[in-house]
DNA sequence: TTTCAAATTTAGATATAATCTAATTCTTGA
DNA sequence: TCAAGAATTAGATTATATCTAAATTTGAAA
């Protein structure tokens, strides 16, 4: 199977249907782990055909990431970031540059039940904040 | 000692001058645990004297925060949420109403050294995800 | 194949959140 | 008291994201 054909499939089979414009988002999220924001998807989306405008990107994103393909990243005063959940993984954001990298997965300890009350959990994510490496290097 | 002094006493020795706006927000803060908006926290702190505008309202919570004496939670599709960072805790984030609620502390392990590469670790946060209380009733 | 309703896309306007500007006021220490 | 730096202000501006309404595309039923 090509992966235009498993990027087909993964996104039918979870309940979208596969457009060029959408196709192209999942792509281009699959071929970048470095967490691109909506405006770089965006304008890397319209280096290609078909193109595709502003508010039909953040559609697709707002759906992928509904059906559980794409995850977005709010990161302190700066723009959203969103990346493929293709492996499990954690996310180190850089307190300097804002970039967000990933980082290996490791299984989290649940909440006490009681600590948990009435809500319910549908997923425990780890964030780890500092330096990244370009940034450590400079200061 | 009194609220105020300790208020007073905590930004001094942060670094942080006490002005009559800033103590303002961060006494609003200590006050509430429920992870106002900085819009929220702008207009809570004009029903008070002395007012405060809103550039001044973000310049403050940004100078809390950078002192340490302030958290800043990003979250996805909405505006960020603040909070003192008194006793060390998590966050829940409801997926449904965007709510931020502290969860009980606990210790999470470090990324192994390798996996951390040249980075600068200066914390780790958890963050569930779900629905909260409310919106689990609800659905 | 043809047809049609629903889904998708579009350009541009609009909304929302946060920051910037430059003038003013306040505070602190000499 | 005075000067210099720090803080505050109103309103403009920027950045990010969503909305609108019309046009286009899609896929399933006939």
């Amino acid at each position: 199977m090509t992966d235009a054909e498993a990027i087909k499939l993964s996104l039918e089979s979870s309940g979208v249907r596969c457009t060029a414009q959408r196709y192209a988002v999942m792509a281009f999220l699959m071929e970048n782990n470095r967490h691109p924001t909506a405006a770089e998807i965006f304008e890397a989306v319209n280096r290609m055909d078909p193109r595709s405008s502003r508010a039909t990107t953040y559609n697709n994103l707002r759906d992928l990431v509904q059906a559980g393909l794409v995850r977005e990243v709010a990161v302190e005063g700066r723009a959203a970031r969103f990346d493929a959940t293709g492996m499990k993984h954690h996310h180190f954001i850089c307190d300097h540059c804002g970039n967000v990298e990933d980082m290996d997965w490791y299984d989290v300890p649940r909440p006490a039940s009681v600590s948990l009350g009435e809500r319910i959990l549908r997923e425990s994510e780890l964030i780890f904040r500092g330096l990244c490496a370009k940034c450590a290097l400079r200061q």
